[in-house]
RNA sequence: GGCGGUGUAUCCGAAUUGGCACAGGAGGGGGCCUUAAAAGCCUCUGGCCGCAAGGCCGUGUGGGUUCGAAUCCCACCACCGCUACCA
């Protein structure tokens, strides 16, 4: 209860004045400082699209807390921002509002800043980098040139994505599943382009094995980006080829597969739709008019239903032959739809016994189906376990089976125990090997990063086009490739429609040659902004490596979990490249990840098109920033989805009013020296003991990110603090205690509160610096040890009774202690096992 | 189809290593203060039985392991996410 009119909380008044405060100090400015342990903390830098919404002010309030915690823990904290500045919507806004990409780019940049500062986030916003600006983007073409000489950059033709949306072409991470353009949604189609490739895949064995050292990322993100690299163990095996008249050609055609050992079952042969042979085989045959039919319906719907799943398989006979290594025989080569020419050789032996696919089909066209593996139970396995050639030619099953099980009809391997991985498959493939029929293979999933793009909003690709000399980089020394100011977007003009950009001369024979007029994919910025920060303003060179070596890697990075593949599987690639290139000591960029949830509203992610956005300016309008930290950090737990709802920002705001009049009431006693009691009092010394298990319980929960619990946590201790408030009355008060909590509860509140904290701090507590420039307070444990405990007495798993003993009393004492809480429990029973477990309860079991 | 996640009060959620299930907040009831209200402060708030003491039940469902299970194991249900003809 308030003895004294205090001033009210007014967050409106007291935050824009401490933000101008901290701006002017600096206070926000971090250096390299070798005396103390450093941490670095990192936020996904936006996109600036319009205003930040709930998702950021949920994202950055989370890394807030942890940076301005660390840093009062003792620790040099960088803790920066910056934005993904290139990209299609800018263009696209630009057109609709007739302006340029660069002037709304950097409007949307400045109201992003202004709100971001107005959260109080802790920025140094010296650091900041902003990916359109020309010292930012000539280091990405700097990044580009070194790939080129490390032989990671590759120009070539290939059937790629295309979004006829953005008119663009599209990495294969950035078509979702249904075959959607990950950006706006546009069906994708494939064309055959030439574009330019960063060789990801030369790293993909690193990319998967690394995962394994990395305890800091959640399992989930581990396994998506696992899955997406998609390495799978197998052979790969030659057939050769018969021509038209039948006889075995010199051509061989290579398949991947992970079963080698079911080779024996292997009726027919394959090739996708786009396999480059068909054309061949069919061209003037009979057959070419049925083929040729697959492969255009395969080319028509291969965006759209290619991506819907499974459905009817198709195909035609080429009428050619291959011959299979395992046994001579002579399989007839189909084209199926079913086949893609993305994986693996684009070609597939088919083993309708065990691949359902190829079940599918070969009941489809009336194909063979002997069974080569069959499972232990199965009765085809005593019938078949000692028959080597092949005597039944179909199965009564309604599918195949992939299962273990035992090599059957399969020449010398009759009767081998096999399934993935197994003694068979081993076995096939030595003897495969020994007879350079095939050799053991891996396959990757993971394709090269396709990242050239047709668009002008971006950093252009620093190449030029030679008739003489063919592809040359752009020297280093002629670097930023500036991007040209003029081209008129608004009319659809890219780089490819501006001569005075793409007109020059080549840098090795000085004939006239062509720019490239390609910009790279925007991710490629987003792969390295971690790295700059450490060095932002630097001319000469993209990073110094000392400052690099100092911050990096990062310690804790946090956003969503749409790039689980995307953005941070890039960014591990850059990393392990810029690592191999000398740039950095380590390979993987970020130590722990957390992948925040989603700000949703009635179960619906908010969107500007459904409607449904709560914005946050609303919010700090009527309550102000530190209200609407703390209420979104208290809703749910950080990695947990999180549906907006207004019930409970009051509340929040009626515990910061009450933190507030409790710490204004200390202050004023404290000030007016009113005659304590010392120490002795039980309920200052349980006032004391509750101060120091919330001190103890809040850093606990910043270590684990559990900010809504160190939230509730910092609520107890107000409780606490009423209760004791209420429980003695004015004048007889340990005002010393009084303020020792309020002097501790605003040092814990500050990452959470800061504006408050900071008013609190200084005008209320009257202390002469910062809040955020003040030591953590120092849990100390053997405050919270009590001379006695509660101890729950359980009869055979159920509570029956409550014992106090001394802390350190022994177990047997206790177990009397106990026993004889009970006794109407184990009268006239025998006492087979009393379980004491320290600190908590005991067991007895009768 | 595959992989992963989640399921606790009226709602959001806590329970860190298997140890008193439900901390904290919201919502609701009651009280104090007030002429009254707002604000504030205090207090109660899972279900059933009971005057009470107390007992029984209870963490999506059903089993199991254990002295003891929200937590571990098995099966199933519901919802969410990612992925998908990957040979």
């Amino acid at each position: 209860m308030s003895d004294n009119v205090s001033a009210k909380y007014e967050p409106l008044q007291i935050e824009p004045k401490w933000q101008s405060v901290w701006e002017q100090a600096g206070l926000n400015k971090v250096d390299e400082d070798p005396a103390k342990p450093k941490y670095y903390v990192l936020e996904m830098f936006p996109y600036p699209s319009g205003d930040i919404h709930m998702g950021h002010v949920r994202n950055y309030t989370i890394g807030d807390v942890v940076a301005r915690h660390l840093a009062m823990r003792g620790y040099s904290v960088l803790h920066p921002m910056g934005w993904d500045a290139f990209g299609l919507p800018a263009e696209n806004a630009a057109i609709k509002g007739n302006t340029h990409p660069a002037t709304w780019t950097h409007a949307n940049i400045d109201k992003q800043k202004a709100s971001l500062a107005r959260m109080g986030f802790s920025y140094d916003w010296d650091r900041t980098v902003v990916t359109c600006d020309e010292d930012y983007y000539r280091w990405g073409q700097w990044i580009f040139l070194k790939f080129w000489e490390r032989g990671l950059v590759e120009r070539k033709m290939s059937p790629v994505n295309w979004c006829p949306g953005c008119k663009t072409v599209l990495a294969n991470e950035q078509v979702l599943g249904d075959g959607e353009c990950w950006r706006c949604k546009s069906i994708v189609e494939k064309r055959d382009l030439e574009q330019w490739y960063f060789k990801i895949t030369e790293y993909a064995q690193e990319l998967l094995d690394s995962l394994d050292e990395m305890p800091g990322w959640p399992e989930r993100v581990k396994t998506m980006q696992a899955n997406w690299i998609g390495r799978s163990e197998g052979a790969e095996v030659d057939f050769v080829l018969c021509g038209a008249d039948g006889e075995p050609t010199d051509e061989r055609i290579t398949v991947f597969t992970t079963r080698p050992d079911t080779l024996f079952g292997c009726t027919f042969f394959l090739l996708a739709p786009e396999h480059p042979l068909v054309h061949e085989l069919v061209h003037g045959t009979p057959y070419a008019a049925d083929v040729m039919t697959v492969v255009r319906a395969a080319e028509r719907e291969s965006a759209v239903e290619r991506s819907m799943g499974e459905r009817e398989k198709h195909g035609a006979f080429t009428g050619r032959y291959v011959i299979n290594p395992v046994n001579g025989e002579k399989v007839p080569v189909w084209v199926a739809d079913y086949v893609l020419m993305e994986y693996g050789t684009g070609a597939v032996m088919a083993v309708p016994c065990g691949d359902q696919r190829d079940f599918e089909f070969a009941r489809a066209y009336g194909l063979p189906i002997p069974p080569v593996v069959v499972p232990e139970d199965d009765p085809l396995a005593d019938k078949l376990r000692n028959t080597p050639e092949r005597v039944l030619d179909d199965v009564t099953w309604e599918c195949a089976y992939d299962g273990p099980g035992i090599m059957v009809q399969s020449g010398q391997f009759t009767g081998t125990p096999t399934g993935k991985g197994g003694e068979g498959v081993t076995a096939v493939i030595e003897w495969l090997a020994e007879r350079g029929l095939g050799t053991e293979a891996i396959n990757f999933r993971l394709r090269d990063w396709l990242i050239s793009r047709q668009r002008y909003w971006g950093n252009p690709i620093p190449a030029i086009h030679c008739p003489a000399c063919g592809l040359v980089p752009v020297p280093e020394a002629e670097l930023p490739v500036r991007l040209p100011q003029d081209v008129d977007i608004t009319k659809g003009e890219t780089l490819a429609d501006h001569p005075e950009f793409y007109e020059t001369t080549c840098p090795k024979c000085g004939g006239a040659a062509a720019r490239e007029t390609d910009t790279m994919d925007t991710f490629t910025c987003s792969s390295w902004y971690y790295l700059r920060y450490c060095d932002a303003r630097n001319a000469e060179e993209i990073w110094d490596t000392d400052k690099a070596a100092y911050w990096m890697p990062v310690d804790q990075y946090i956003g969503g979990i749409e790039h689980a593949i995307l953005h941070l599987l890039y960014s591990r690639f850059f990393t392990k490249v810029f690592r191999d290139m000398g740039l950095l000591a380590h390979g993987e960029p970020f130590t722990n990840l957390l992948t925040q949830g989603m700000v949703k509203l009635d179960g619906h992610t908010m969107s500007k098109s459904r409607g449904n956005v709560v914005a946050p300016e609303d919010i700090i309008a009527k309550y102000g920033a530190d209200t609407l930290r703390a209420f979104i950090l208290f809703m749910a737990p950080p990695d947990k989805d999180l549906d907006w709802s207004y019930e409970g920002l009051d509340g929040i705001y009626r515990w910061l009013a009450r933190v507030w009049r409790f710490v204004n009431d200390s202050a004023e006693e404290s000030a007016s020296g009113s005659d304590a009691v010392a120490g002795g009092d039980e309920a200052a010394a349980k006032l004391y003991r509750e101060m120091h298990r919330v001190i103890g319980k809040v850093t606990d929960d910043v270590a684990r990110f559990q900010l809504n619990t160190s939230i509730a946590a910092m609520m107890e201790l107000t409780n606490s603090a009423y209760e004791y408030r209420n429980a003695v009355p004015a004048g007889g008060r340990d005002v010393a205690l009084q303020r020792e909590v309020a002097s501790a509860l605003v040092r814990m509140l500050a990452p959470y509160v800061p504006h408050m904290a900071e008013e609190l701090w200084r005008e209320v507590l009257g202390e002469p610096d910062s809040v955020h420039l003040q030591a953590w307070p120092e849990f100390d444990p053997s405050a919270v040890v009590t001379e006695t405990i509660d101890m729950v007495v359980q009869v055979n798993g159920k509570v029956r009774g409550k014992i106090t003993v001394a802390t350190d009393a022994p177990q047997d004492e206790i177990t009397a202690a106990a026993l004889a809480a009970v006794p109407s429990w184990i009268e006239g029973k025998e006492v087979k096992k009393v379980v004491v477990v320290a600190g908590k309860l005991v067991s007895v079991v009768v």
